[in-house]
DNA sequence: ATACATGCAAAACATTTGCATAAGA
DNA sequence: TCTTATGCAAATGTTTTGCATGTAT
């Protein structure tokens, strides 16, 4: 498992590699990413990046996140009413478990995914790129009260 | 299988027993959605329902939706982008196949799937309510070209 | 020095809402 | 008749864009 710092320097080579600046906000948001566990949106993001860098504009937290989701380095968790979530401890597919009251997401371990990803690559023809799986509940908390 | 006349008399009724009016407006959206098999979006619905009823409004579109959706008898299927779309015969949550080039959408048959949701659910001691699985890739066609 | 990134404000989008009018039951 | 639905326009909320200024390299 890499540290935080790996993670954070391999990003950096890589924006660098594709001919990109390193500047304090864009460290700042890689940052937040990787000390969130919770899966955060922009705006939340945003609130973060604002506590040690307040002059930051919503406006960059968004060209940083679209540059970070095209070189693959966070994954966007589509939300159908419009507020995506991001995750940039694990940026390649994996199934999200979300609790639709507290809107907690966590990341359940499937065993078959793979094997599933093969079967509808095999009987349909498609070459299959990536996937989203995402299952809604009631987590353990929220059923208490 | 319902014949797509029964389905509509099923969803009307539901209607009725909401304590919602049948309006012409109602009914041409709701026979677009189980006359097309291309999971429309709404703005795709619109131009569909304005061919037979052309002073048909957009608010009107998203509200119907929206009830149809409320009551279960249409699917939402989240798009990061925000251009989300619909699917008003199997308006059960089930896998889609999305082809990222021509934006085509399948129904892949998979067997497994029942036994992830249970996998997940006693691993986790979350209710699971629904769920929601895509896959993303290139169709045959687009594979051609 | 010279691109590229930032921050602001305006624009662009999709969706929702308020309200007067039309129309189902 | 009486309540709900429609259609318009305005409002909302989110994301993108244009551009002058600032800054990393």
């Amino acid at each position: 498992m890499k540290s935080s710092q790996d993670r954070l320097n391999d990003i950096v080579d890589k924006l660098r590699e594709n001919g990109c600046r390193i500047t304090p906000q864009r460290v700042a948001i890689i940052k937040t990413f990787l000390q969130s566990d919770e899966h955060p949106s922009i705006e939340r993001v945003y609130e973060q990046v604002k506590v040690n860098f307040p002059t930051t504009s919503l406006a960059t937290v968004y060209k940083t996140v679209n540059l970070l989701k095209e070189i693959d380095e966070i994954l966007e968790i589509g939300f159908a009413d419009g507020r995506n979530r991001y995750d940039g401890n694990k940026p390649y597919p994996h199934p999200h478990l979300i609790c639709t009251k507290c809107k907690a997401i966590m990341d359940p371990d499937i065993s078959l995914l793979d094997q599933l990803t093969t079967e509808v690559a095999q009987a349909s023809g498609y070459r299959i790129l990536s996937h989203q799986l995402e299952f809604f509940g009631i987590c353990p908390d929220c059923q208490k009260k």
